[in-house]
DNA sequence: GAGCACTGC
């Protein structure tokens, strides 16, 4: 391991973090999943960390309106703390205590198990709350588990979430987009509601800004109630240590790099597992196939290479999970789903690129990108933690100590500051927040990007003047849970006649493919779509699918014959369950247009008609110019159209590579521009489009 | 003829 240094032991030691090189440190004797064969559920609950500290934190809750728990991971805060809250009384005379996810199996998972420590059944006194599954009970839920975004959702019929007592935010260093938003909208209903708690569970690195964000007092003001300024309670984990090393020099290629780190591991160290931390799936196919050939060729054995990225068949990410075959090791090649979302057992090395691919948004342009970006202090933190699960680790950056001290960002950039706001603008809309630029953020977003929401949301007709909601295309945009966009192309198509349709079309595009991830079976694929393409282009194509499925009796083994993704399709159909629900309610009845595909595209054109584009006159590529802008982009290969160039299109969104693609494209007539935003219109078509 | 980190309502 000679290109790698341990901290401490051949040069005078550098900073890391408050740490010094050790990441985390054990504090019980044993690990968390041996040794509690005999004892009792109770017996397990007060071995964990976050016990000592039962009274502290009942205290603090009681005493002051913010409470902000550091915790690592392992010390039980997520399932206990709320029981305590319950045996203390907060779940009296009505009241609920509320604890929020930033992800649906997180919720789920740790609903399950405080069920199971209280001895009680799922969604009576302990319930959840996720997107299509709602297991509470009105009369008897006490402790309810929930994602942060389904929280929101309840601010819109009760703002001021009036029936909890406590709310737990978990997880809040994570910085999500929900997260923030609840973050802000907690704190305003704190003022309108002195008597509500609110804890807020973080890692270290997060927890001075989170308690600055939530201190509310004001000097010389005299103290009533609770104590406004926010208490910070350590909680400490339970991983094992984990050593860290460090490059001597930069490295050039992180690939090559990390495939030359995992030999060497595997030549030099005891067994165990190793996670190997890159940026996408292209990384992560070259990292395989480097590491077999240099396998092969030095004559190594006794490697078991497994591919890890959310796009990855459901069967082949299970691969994760079979244990390793007895005298093997297994090298988890895998993106940053391994940082947060998955757990991994039995990892004992972890190999840390430095980088990960992160979503930039560009206001100016509103294109969102996705680029290949170093990095925070916390991240790196958060990979070299997989190591310490079941035993002392190790973990290797692939980075200088010099670079990691001085150069890394202590946290990433929150999300809201990279995303477009359209969204979460009409979110706080609906909530009654006038004031959108004065709104107190955890993290303010730029203005240039709240401004460009403000006016998408205008052109759209769901802000008035005023910029207050309009009605009732505003609270009915609002009311449905997807991009706006699409939202306004439902309601637009109840006045076309073809609701019916174009609840399908929404569906599928807000899923992320219906295709299978292809690799090799490209021209199968191609030759699959045929049979679905429609000249009018992709969503139409999405209806051919989505009525082939439905004859087929939503088989598995059609969807697999066709190329198509059967889970996705599964998903497509629980979310036309929900937008029909919710079309209901809203008053707009489905209606089918029975083959009429003209209202199809006008509907789609009055959701977005902004992402209209116009072929080139005399381009032999394939280049268009948006209308609005005039940049240049191409007809996604992906796409039906692709080659077909029609002359007007709208698409449903870009992707920027080399070249900016559209992705999913429909054929329009110009004139419906005009027709669906004659404001948004006036000047382009004078200039742009030929009448 | 190209490529999709990860969530969530």
């Amino acid at each position: 391991m000679s290109q790698f240094w341990k901290p401490g032991s051949e040069r005078p030691r550098l900073v890391d973090d408050e740490e010094g090189g050790v990441l985390l440190y054990a504090t019980s004797s044993s690990s968390s999943s041996s040794g509690f064969g005999y004892g009792s559920l109770e017996k397990q609950r007060q071995r964990l960390p976050v016990y000592k500290y039962k009274t502290a934190i009942l205290y603090s809750v009681e005493t002051h309106a913010t409470t902000i728990i550091v915790g690592e991971t392992g010390s039980g805060k997520t399932t206990q703390i709320p029981q305590y809250l319950k045996e203390a009384g907060w779940a009296e005379g009505g009241r609920m205590i509320a604890c929020t996810q930033p992800r649906r199996l997180a919720v789920q998972a740790v609903a399950t198990r405080v069920a199971e420590e209280m001895d009680v059944k799922l969604g009576e006194e302990v319930g959840y709350t996720i997107r299509f599954e709602d297991i509470t009970n009105e009369e008897l839920t006490r402790v309810k588990f929930l994602t942060d975004g389904v929280l929101l959702r309840e601010m819109m019929d009760d703002p001021l979430l009036s029936k909890y007592s406590v709310i737990m935010v978990d997880e809040a260093h994570e910085r999500s987009l929900s997260t923030d938003i609840l973050l802000g909208l907690l704190k305003k209903i704190q003022r309108r509601r002195p008597e509500l708690r609110i804890i807020i569970s973080s890692a270290t690195i997060e927890a001075k800004s989170m308690a600055a964000f939530f201190n509310t007092r004001r000097r010389c003001e005299q103290e009533q109630g609770p104590i406004k300024e926010p208490a910070i309670l350590s909680v400490e984990g339970r991983g094992f240590n984990v050593e860290i090393f460090y490059v001597e020099d930069p490295v050039s290629d992180y690939v090559w790099a990390a495939v030359s780190t995992v030999m060497s591991i595997h030549d030099q160290e005891r067994m165990g597992d190793i996670l190997v931390f890159l940026t996408g799936q292209d990384d992560i196919d070259a990292a395989i196939q480097l590491l077999t050939e240099e396998a092969q060729s030095s004559g190594k054995q006794g490697l078991v290479t497994v591919p890890l990225y959310s796009g990855l068949p459901r069967a082949d990410q299970d691969l994760v999970f079979s244990p390793t075959p007895k005298g093997k090791r297994k090298v988890i090649f895998s993106t940053n789903i391994a940082e947060t979302s998955l757990t991994l057992e039995g990892i004992v090395y972890v190999v840390d690129s430095g980088f990960s691919k992160q979503r930039f948004y560009n206001p100016i342009s509103d294109i969102e990108n996705l680029v290949v970006a170093p990095i925070s202090k916390a991240s790196a933190r958060q990979r070299a933690g997989r190591a310490g699960r079941v035993r002392p680790g190790k973990c290797f950056r692939l980075y200088t100590e010099d670079y990691f001290s001085k150069e890394m960002s202590v946290v990433g950039i929150p999300e809201i500051q990279r995303s477009n706001l359209v969204s979460c603008v009409i979110q706080l809309k609906a909530l009654g927040i006038d004031n959108i630029l004065g709104f107190d953020w955890p993290a303010s977003p730029s203005a240039e990007s709240m401004i460009r929401a403000l006016e998408v949301l205008y052109s759209l007709g769901v802000l008035d003047d005023d910029a207050k909601l309009t009605s009732p295309t505003g609270f009915q945009v609002a009311e449905i849970p997807l991009d706006p966009l699409i939202s306004k192309m439902i309601l637009a198509s109840y006045e076309f006649g073809c609701s019916e349709e174009i609840i399908t079309i929404a569906a599928v595009l807000s899923i992320q493919s219906i295709w299978i991830p292809v690799r090799g079976v490209q021209k199968q694929l191609d030759e699959a779509k045929l049979k679905f393409a429609a000249a009018e282009g992709d969503h139409v194509t999405f209806l051919n699918v989505y009525k082939g499925f439905i004859q087929s009796n939503k088989s598995s083994k059609w969807c697999h014959k066709n190329f198509i993704n059967y889970h996705a399709m599964r998903k497509v159909i629980e979310v036309r369950e929900q937008l029909k629900r919710i079309t209901q309610r809203l008053g707009i009845g489905l209606k089918s247009c029975e083959g009429d595909i003209q209202a199809v595209r006008k509907a789609i054109t009055a959701g977005f008609f902004a992402n209209a584009a116009r072929l080139e006159p005399f381009s032999h590529n394939g280049m268009y110019k948006t209308v609005r802008t005039s940049q240049e982009v191409y007809i996604h290969p992906s796409s039906v159209l692709f080659r077909v160039n029609p002359k007007f299109i709208v698409y449903h969104s870009l992707v920027s590579t080399d070249r900016q693609y559209m992705r999913n494209v429909i054929t329009i007539d110009p004139s419906w521009l005009t027709e669906a935003a004659p404001h948004f219109y006036q000047k382009q078509l004078h200039s742009s489009v030929p009448q």
